[in-house]
DNA sequence: GTTGCGATGCTTGTATGCAAGAAAGACGGT
DNA sequence: ACCGTCTTTCTTGCATACAAGCATCGCAAC
């Protein structure tokens, strides 16, 4: 692989993983610099990363980690919950013996998480949880879009992480949506799916607005 | 607005128009040439359609313009019209006079080109129509992602145009389907554009066996 | 005649150099 | 003292140069 795939990866990680803060520019000098190459690599691994909506140009005047406006990351969030509706939708028709047993493998995951009230461990699982009912769809391009936007989400996700009582709920809707793609039921795993994304939406339209109320006041 | 943003519109219209062919090479040093500058900003602008799926890139093999396989077509088909239903049962909550007069303007533009069994006007209205559907959900974010997959499967549409007596036929489907939203009825709406989109996977599938039977044959 | 190996040429991938544009600071005017 | 303008400097964007890998073609051996 050329060093402007791994660089795309590796920055796209830090990105994903908070370590690039949002709204942080990304200098191309710097970035060579440290990842001890020329510019080039770093451009264009740069642009891929812009034309996947991750970071943000504005010509002439460099890159920064894309820090969506508050009603563009609520659509954000809406659209991720109608694209999981719809692999849960695809999943209740068309799922297999294999799928079926990684649902329940992933959801044992995230009840061990849970007991040990861990949300470190949780966050993991509830990806792994994630990935497989878009795999359970069955269709290998939903899914994809489906990671792609869910990994676009991590750093707003992560900030969940403190509001209270987020896991059992999280673990309890988890719980129905397996319910209902086992038992066929397409259209209450795709409402579970959507309710189950959009309350994230809420919550963190809540946190949002927490933390403007200091600097509003 | 740079050369490479430039390049990577002109390069994307060309394939979504069909003047490149689907699974044609792109070579670097021809489109330099072509487009009078060097190979960088070519080679921008193709890594970014890469990264959005219009090309595929092989390393130290170049880039070609994306020629997925037909399983994979099918599942971008099936997406589409997930994501359609989600705009026409967000469309049909929220719709606004504004988005209301809209869709009646696109529906008469898509009469008149029937009337006039003008494929090729119909095919430009109907874009106008599939728009207008999308912006009426007043999701930013999920319109934006359903123009682009529509754009990215404009060369396979293209095709259908030939397909006998379509015209009519998606012309009741595109009355029904704001006839639904108009009335508020979401569920109504989604499965009506789930369909109309889905049976153009149908006859895409058609079509792929009966350009297959002679070879096969 | 066919098949395997090698050389050559062409293409991509990276580095470096250079020019243009934007941000920031200094200087002068009010 | 403050504001506007000019200049300087830093960054991006493009061009060119260079290196590395793959493909193709030719040649030789079987």
């Amino acid at each position: 692989m050329s060093h402007a795939q791994r660089l795309r990866q590796r920055i796209e990680d830090e990105i994903v993983s908070g370590e690039l803060a949002l709204g942080s520019r990304l200098d191309e000098n710097q970035l060579a610099v440290r990842f001890g190459v020329s510019r080039t690599p770093i451009r264009e691994a740069l642009l891929q990363l812009a034309a996947t909506g991750l970071v943000q140009t504005k010509p002439r005047r460099g890159a920064i980690v894309s820090a969506p406006e508050p009603y563009l990351l609520l659509a954000m969030f809406e659209a991720m919950a109608e694209i999981e509706a719809a692999c849960g939708r695809l999943a209740a028709r068309r799922l297999v013996p294999e799928d079926a047993e990684a649902l329940q493998a992933a959801l044992a995951g995230c009840r061990t998480a849970v007991a040990q009230e861990d949300p470190e461990s949780y966050y993991a699982e509830n990806y792994v949880f994630h990935t497989v009912v878009y795999r359970a769809s069955r269709n290998a391009f939903l899914a994809e879009q489906a990671l792609s936007l869910h990994r676009r989400l991590a750093p707003y996700r992560r900030l969940q992480l403190r509001v209270r009582q987020r896991l059992p709920q999280s673990l309890a809707e988890h719980e129905a949506i397996v319910a209902a793609i086992v038992a066929g039921d397409d259209a209450g795993a795709a409402e579970a799916l959507r309710s189950h994304v959009l309350v994230q939406g809420d919550r963190f339209t809540d946190l949002v607005a927490g933390l403007r109320a200091p600097s509003a006041a």
